[in-house]
DNA sequence: CTTTCAATATCGTTAAGCGATACTATGCTA
DNA sequence: TAGCATAGTATCGCTTAACGATATTGAAAG
């Protein structure tokens, strides 16, 4: 029940995040995490890929720690789809609430 | 992007509305309508009968205008679901608006 | 007993989620 | 400079979910 919700609004905190700073996998995967929800590689990876693709993120390689990271960060047409989500998130919400 | 959420949702709004009344296939089909959403038959009825195997909801059939529809009412397990959801819907939502 | 109609049900296809496993590129060690 | 260890990313193959389209149901009307 709820896990279908989370899956729902993972696009949404993944540009929220995005939109706050520079972002990569595994920290999503963690961050996550500490909210008390997973998710796997297979799932995150594919949907990274395609907010890329359709121009919502932007990405950015840098090696850390002798590692390579793809780091994110949220583009123009990805803020406007935040901004245009919320209130539609909020209505959706605050009938339930 | 929102109709992921919407999607996620769902089972959510079908609990709230069977929590405040008798409800039936098409007329959530319709309420949904009326609110900017669509989910077709073949989504929905399947949900139902998942939500009512799940013990979610209840059944009872009734015959209308001489056709017969199949009332859902929230059980007791399902409005625990419902309570239990909330507050986890709330604090999701809440760090991305 | 045939037709009509609102409503429900399901079939076959497409898309999404997922665990498991493999790959990549760098720094470290010697 | 060859070899190894490792964080992080990528993808394969399977399972489950969404969906449009089409079929089925059962009471009532004629």
């Amino acid at each position: 029940m709820m896990r279908n919700i989370f899956l729902g609004f993972i696009r949404i905190h993944i540009l929220h995040h995005a939109n706050e700073g520079d972002i990569f996998g595994v920290w999503i995967m963690n961050e996550l995490r500490r909210h008390g929800y997973s998710i796997g590689a297979g799932t995150l990876y594919p949907i990274l890929h395609s907010l890329e693709k359709e121009g919502y993120l932007k990405r950015r390689d840098e090696v850390v720690n002798g590692k390579v990271r793809k780091y994110y960060r949220i583009t123009e047409k990805g803020v406007n789809a935040l901004e245009e989500a919320k209130p539609k998130i909020k209505e959706l919400v605050e009938e339930v609430i």
